[in-house]
DNA sequence: GCCGTTTTCGGCCCGACTGTTTTCAGTCG
């Protein structure tokens, strides 16, 4: 899977580089559309091109399918040299910078020669770059700004990225030793939005082998260390990765230790203290009498504790509920029945309704949402009451032919005075209402949530606070009232599991369950691959101590159809 | 660049907001 990263990286530079250069735009969003595909893709482009059906999957036409055959033959692609001929690496990487576009970007180098973030500072310090024609005070402020957010959030790795990347390593791992036990560790394992860095733990008494072999994973650009217990690599896409071994004995103990966080390392040492044991990441110590390790369940039991599991171990209260045998049971990846927002053709999601529904029965899924744009989101395609009902018989054909139930929604854009974009009537005629907020305003719009959650149409409301965790913090709006608002109507909100969302956030999600909100689960899946996106959201989902109860999701598809037929009836 | 039950050429991506202007350019979704 390695080059699906790696070809999705090189079209995206390419589109970077051709905004940067002024190019027609079409074909710019066809270099990022063929970028996210690929990204995203669940199959290996390899076996893909080498079946010869490149073609077939949407986004790849005549001239990408080309570029991607020159790579995997020769490992060049001189469509991208060429484009990258005259621009400095670094300075496409600050079109990243919110506030901060091609123009302004390119009025920037050559008049004044920017090519680096510290050039870019520098300019915006010593007040020339404020001086260029069509820039001004605010606008030079809103860069700043952007580079700050910008600048933060560089050291942090997506999950997105981060999980897949260590199973690849971990399952290349288990297919050397398969008798080994090899484990995530970190935050990663904790699920957490985003991770600083990768660490993986193995058990094993020697430990020189296997990570020889750590160092020999097919993606490694770099090896930065190399050996008896720890091994450490920079891979093609610019991630570090940490391998740790330690003996048999102390896995479970190990584990524990680097799955963290620290604060409830912390915690649960200080318990021991108490004790008289000793707890490090060898082992549970009496003196110096090794009495547990093996196992986490092991380490946890000495304190009469159960396992806890690492999405809660944040020091939020999870230990004192465990020794009172009061942990919440929160949901299991396998308890989720359905996704609850899903993108087809008919707005800017690039797979069939078919397509969709034929992947979401081979996840197992009992029944899917398919919720498209509605009509003023222009710019995803979104769809008109004609169409609509067009995607209604599509969804009825292929429900039956698959054999999977396929609730009609609709992702409708909520305006600024908190109104949608259909009717009352027309809104009446879907399964399941999505309402959404899109635009970029700075009005607060909390007494416009406010509005919605009171529309008796409205099941579930997007994103609510509409951040981007590489990019922005989100809307103006007090998340607190609208979670209120939402409880007293029996609105439900979403986490969206798509990783540069995951919106709501562990933390709002688990004020909403306190207040007796339900939470929709949805990938916002944009094309079949985004489906496994999911499991971010459920991830998510069990930071925020959601029990299956909390969630719609986890309600089988009949009892999802009451649910939305009768949440509302308090509300006329 | 891609795509095709109007099309192998011409449509696709358009509107709103912000900040700079005094009619418009850049950015965003």
């Amino acid at each position: 899977m390695a080059k699906n990263q790696e070809l999705a990286k090189l079209f995206e530079e390419i589109g970077k580089a051709l905004e940067f250069k002024g190019e027609n735009q079409f074909k710019i969003i066809a270099y990022y559309k063929v970028a996210r595909v690929l990204r995203d893709l669940p199959q290996d482009i390899e076996q893909i091109w080498k079946a010869g059906k490149l073609r077939e999957i949407p986004g790849i036409g005549e001239g990408i399918a080309k570029k991607i055959d020159e790579y995997l033959k020769t490992g060049r692609m001189s469509k991208y040299e060429e484009v990258m001929k005259d621009i400095p690496k670094e300075l496409l990487e600050l079109m990243d910078v919110q506030s901060l576009g091609p123009r302004t970007l390119k009025l920037a180098y050559e008049r004044l020669g920017v090519k680096t973030k510290e050039d870019l500072l520098r300019v915006i310090e010593n007040g020339s770059l404020e001086k260029l024609p069509g820039m001004g005070k605010k606008k030079v402020e809103n860069i700043k700004k952007g580079l700050e957010i910008w600048k933060g959030q560089e050291e942090r790795i997506s999950i997105g990225i981060a999980l897949p990347l260590v199973e690849r390593i971990v399952n290349y791992l288990k297919g050397e030793y398969p008798d080994v036990q090899i484990s995530p560790a970190g935050s990663l394992r904790r699920m957490k939005e985003t991770v600083g860095d990768i660490d993986i733990l193995v058990g094993k008494d020697n430990g020189k082998e296997i990570i020889e072999t750590f160092t020999k994973f097919e993606e490694v650009e770099r090896i930065l260390a190399k050996g008896d217990t720890k091994g450490s690599i920079i891979v093609k896409s610019g991630e570090q990765v940490d391998l740790r071994v330690v003996p048999i004995q102390s896995y479970g103990a190990a584990l524990q230790y680097f799955t963290g966080s620290k604060a409830h390392n912390i915690k649960l040492r200080t318990i021991a203290k108490g004790e008289n044991l000793k707890v490090s990441e060898y082992g549970v110590f009496r003196g110096d009498k090794f009495i547990a390790g093996r196992t986490e369940e092991e380490v946890y039991a000495v304190f009469g504790l159960p396992w806890i599991p690492p999405e809660l171990r944040e020091d939020r209260g999870e230990i004192e509920l465990a020794m009172k045998g009061q942990l919440p049971k929160i949901v299991e990846y396998n308890e989720i029945k359905g996704d609850m927002h899903v993108h087809s053709n008919y707005s800017d999601g690039a797979d069939t309704i078919e397509k969709i529904a034929k992947y979401a029965k081979e996840l197992g899924y009992e029944y899917i949402v398919i919720a498209d744009h509605s009509k003023s989101a222009k710019y995803a395609h979104g769809m008109d009451e004609e169409r609509v009902k067009k995607q209604w018989e599509e969804i009825d054909r292929v429900a039956k032919q698959v054999g999977i139930k396929i609730f009609k929604g609709i992702e409708v854009e909520i305006d600024r005075e908190g109104n949608l974009d259909f009717s009352q009537e027309f809104l009446a005629k879907f399964d399941v209402v999505i309402a959404a907020f899109h635009r970029a305003v700075k009005q607060d719009l909390t007494p416009i949530f406010i509005k919605v959650c009171h529309n008796p149409h409205v099941d579930i409301i997007a994103h609510p606070t509409g951040r981007l965790i590489s990019q922005r913090a989100g809307y103006t709006v007090d998340i607190d009232r609208v979670i209120e608002e939402a409880s007293k109507t029996n609105t439900a909100l979403e986490i969206n599991a798509y990783y540069d969302r995951l919106d709501l956030s562990d933390i709002n999600a688990k004020k909403a369950k306190d207040k007796g909100v339900k939470i929709s689960i949805g990938s916002d899946a944009h094309n079949v691959g985004m489906l496994n996106y999911l499991r971010f959201g459920i991830g998510n989902a069990r930071r925020a101590w959601l029990e299956k109860d909390d969630i719609l999701n986890t309600l089988s598809a009949k009892e999802l159809e009451n649910w939305l037929k009768t949440h509302k009836a308090h509300i006329s």
